[in-house]
DNA sequence: TCTGCTTTGTACCCCATAGATACGATTATA
DNA sequence: TATAATCGTATCTATGGGGTACAAAGCAGA
């Protein structure tokens, strides 16, 4: 059995779970603020508003963190999750376009407690030039391409217009960026399967909203 | 049989069909600025990447507004899908929280195109008092009882830091707001079953893009 | 050490949803 | 008028989320 195929077999984790880890791993962040060394499923899932069941499932996904007749440590399943996220690793973020949301998202601090590190910002505004959102350069689009070589960049952030954002998009792409977080108004397909996308639309998220409020209102 | 007896027995629309409308209201939306006027779910299909019975079935939830052997009219679906998602009504939104974040959702022109209109926000920093964004006035957040008491405020956006959030929401939906558009870092569980809460985690999406990352460099 | 309690890990089951297939009914179009 | 296109809808299958149940394992107190 070759290498790949042993992959293969390997049972894909769905991303409905990955979804729930990250609010795993903010609720043990807040345990651990309070003080709490060790907790239960049961209580976990009284905290948190799923099952039991449900947590001890998701954990076991990526293998045995807790002890019967102990529960979980929090501080070790906090780390755990932390690995499984690759929250501890240092990942270098570009953000293309300077309006209000990227600079919004340049000045998000806790990004960086997540080892996510902005490290430029982009934009076609020639009053921006050579502005810093704190500490954190706005450079001009025709240094992308420079800048993407010279530096390693993990993940690109789009915060343009949605006219623009798939040439940008290819060209990151072409130029060996990974991953992209999509905030323009578009769904990006990418050819390359080695890239991932995760898109951000706030628009649908508004509008998901409006719905229920239109339907709360019904009932 | 009673109204709600007959309410209960019509089939609730999952969340999931109401995740998806958003999707086609912007595909459509790009159909018409395209100039095409009519769509098959075939090729509507192919465009989106789901499978065009998929499409039928999601659009028979609300009813029938396609024509055997034509399609669907662009415009027309546009239209009423706008109404399902209550696009054409007018919504007043406050944005409790006036740093980066609010500012750039009160920059956000395009939600103005949607009916969703940003009337006011708050903040506690008193350098910020008096100042406007997009000739939007951010108050004190002393001001916030009697600005609701006396403006309609259909959607509160909530861009403040965690601490907070819980009691600047539980305030909120004292003073009557039904819905809470949240983007601080905690989950809003409101006891009052006529509140509805979308909840906007960017750390979240950003932790699911770097496992993505570290999964796809496995592979 | 022994006993009873706690709690995990895991097997099993049910149900919602995605999506395929199929087809009658209806409309466009040549 | 005849043929092709296409919706609305019924039915079926596969997948996965999530609940229930319980044996195994560790904890804690006597």
């Amino acid at each position: 059995m070759t290498y790949q195929e042993d992959r293969n077999l390997e049972k894909e984790i769905s991303q409905a779970v990955i979804r729930r880890m990250p609010r795993y791993y903010r609720y043990l962040g807040d345990l651990i603020d309070a003080g709490i060394e060790r907790i239960s499923s049961n209580d976990l899932s009284s905290r948190m508003n799923v099952t039991a069941s449900q947590i001890r499932q998701d954990l076991n996904n990526f293998g045995g963190f807790g002890q019967q007749g102990y529960g979980y440590n929090v501080q070790y399943l906090y780390d755990e999750i932390g690995k499984i996220l690759g929250v501890n690793e240092k990942h270098n973020i570009i953000i293309v376009g300077a309006g209000n949301l990227g600079q919004a998202l340049a000045n998000y601090v806790k990004f960086e407690k997540f080892g996510f590190v902005t490290i430029a910002l982009f934009d076609v505004d020639t009053k921006l030039k050579g502005q810093k959102v704190r500490n954190i350069e706005i450079h001009m689009l025709e240094e992308l391409e420079d800048f993407v070589k010279n530096n390693t960049v993990d993940i690109a952030a789009l915060t343009m217009p949605k006219a623009k954002a798939e040439a940008i998009a290819s060209q990151l792409v072409e130029l060996g960026v990974r991953a992209i977080w999509n905030f323009a108004h578009v769904d990006l397909k990418m050819e390359n399967k080695n890239v991932v996308v995760e898109n951000v639309h706030l628009s649908d998220s508004l509008m998901q909203l409006s719905y229920n409020i239109a339907k709360n209102r019904q009932e």
